[in-house]
DNA sequence: ATTGGCCAGCTGGTCAGACCAATTTTAACT
DNA sequence: AGTTAAAATTGGTCTGACCAGCTGGCCAAT
């Protein structure tokens, strides 16, 4: 056991330890929250690092090594020559989670299990809560799937987007995340070891739409339980398939 | 409408954006690498940045802004005068999913409803998958409950913990960090705005104690169902319960 | 033998100035 | 006006310097 003398301490303990705020740390708060709050939006140009330099009336130094992990966490973008940029909204999180979740897992399974969690409760929770536009959505990529049966790229397209509106319909933002994050993992492995065109592809493609459609008549009836009972079937079948083709 | 040419494109197309492998970030990587591979271990100390710029054959500039991000995600820690040493294993994933999943959270609703969806699933596959040591930690930290019903602080504690072996029963590392974070950031809200001393204190505690060990009594009895239910009334009336004191 | 002060050497944090490569803007020219 | 070349701007990198805090050894006082 190594005493890292971060254990717990009653609150009391007056010999607490001193934090110092080095000063990029203070710079890339300020950022954050700049970011965060809506003062930058995505796209926005910041002033160049120069420029920053003068109004924090510190050195370049500080002000790059502050930019440069929100740049490594995709909340910037820095291009030469032209300045550096808010990061569209959907990479603001994509990184950060990926280096908390995902930092050092061997297998996939711990990745499809929680992908059959979210996604169950993703479909509940949307039965309950989808808006007009969140079932016009999912309709629209049930539909793209249904045009594409033989098409195997943009029917996985559409799939991803299925699963992408469903989750966006929950009104949870932390699930939305969560499941966008593990999905896109899950779809890297995939496509790293699925060949798309088989024979039995567009057997495979017309299953899965007929269940795709299963989960959305659930949602637009509100029936949680159903839908949730409905993705359940669906991801099963899907994992399997996955682990049958690819194995 | 710039042509951002960001936009999808089939994979076969031979002239794809060229990714400028930036020198900080080819050295983040290394790392990174060296850290989750095992290499180099909690409490290690890095080589200083001056001997990595002889290694690397870099300037110290890009060792520095590659250490960065690093030590701002919380993988390592620099102490000057010292050197920089890789973080403990706990710290090396709550701050990346605090970026990801709390970056622009304004209310609470999100954050209790996906606990009580991680926490009943936990409690699920706890009881499916528990080990002897599991079980032993979780017992653990009941008994310390009904040792403090007098001492909230305690019991918070040992409550706390409680949900923390559970998640590590279910031998899963996502659910596990994610339950972390969510209950962390929780627990962090509740402090903001509780005070811990009430005539019901007591008398709370002695139901959650008891609710704590319907649940345990399940998981040990390896009834998934059963512990997921018990969790979820345990979740329920605890949200509840802080709600009431919080308003 | 222990304690405490002192000093030299190392380490991370910050600064300044310079150069490169890519981009944007400007100016010149057809 | 349209094209082209030069100039200015910007992020990326390097170097060398200084500060502040830690470390370890030395030595005098206890």
């Amino acid at each position: 056991m190594t005493e890292t003398a971060e254990s717990k301490q009653s609150a009391v303990d007056p010999f607490r330890q001193v934090e110092r705020a080095t000063i990029s740390d203070t710079i890339v708060a300020q950022i954050r929250e700049l970011v965060t709050n809506g003062t930058l939006k995505p796209g926005d140009r910041l002033p160049s690092e120069r420029d920053l330099c003068k109004r924090f009336a510190v050195g370049r130094t500080s002000v790059r090594e502050a930019l440069k992990p929100l740049i490594t966490m995709g909340l910037l973008e820095g291009r030469i020559g032209s300045g550096t940029y808010v990061a569209a909204e959907t990479g603001q999180f994509r990184k950060p989670l990926e280096w908390g979740l995902l930092g050092d897992l061997s297998g996939q399974d711990d990745l499809v299990e929680a992908r059959h969690m979210l996604e169950t409760n993703a479909a509940y929770w949307a039965a309950l809560r989808a808006e007009p536009d969140n079932l016009t959505a999912i309709e629209t990529t049930v539909q793209g799937m249904a045009e594409s049966l033989r098409q195997p790229e943009h029917f996985q397209e559409f799939d991803a987007n299925f699963h992408f509106e469903i989750a966006r319909a929950t009104q949870n933002k932390i699930l939305f995340r969560l499941i966008n994050v593990i999905r896109g993992q899950i779809q890297t492995w995939i496509g790293e070891r699925l060949t798309l065109s088989s024979d039995r592809t567009e057997a495979l493609a017309e299953i899965s739409l007929n269940q795709h459609r299963e989960v959305l008549a659930a949602i637009i009836s509100g029936d949680g339980d159903a839908a949730r009972d409905a993705m359940d079937r669906h991801i099963q079948t899907a994992t399997r398939d996955l682990r049958g083709i690819a194995k």
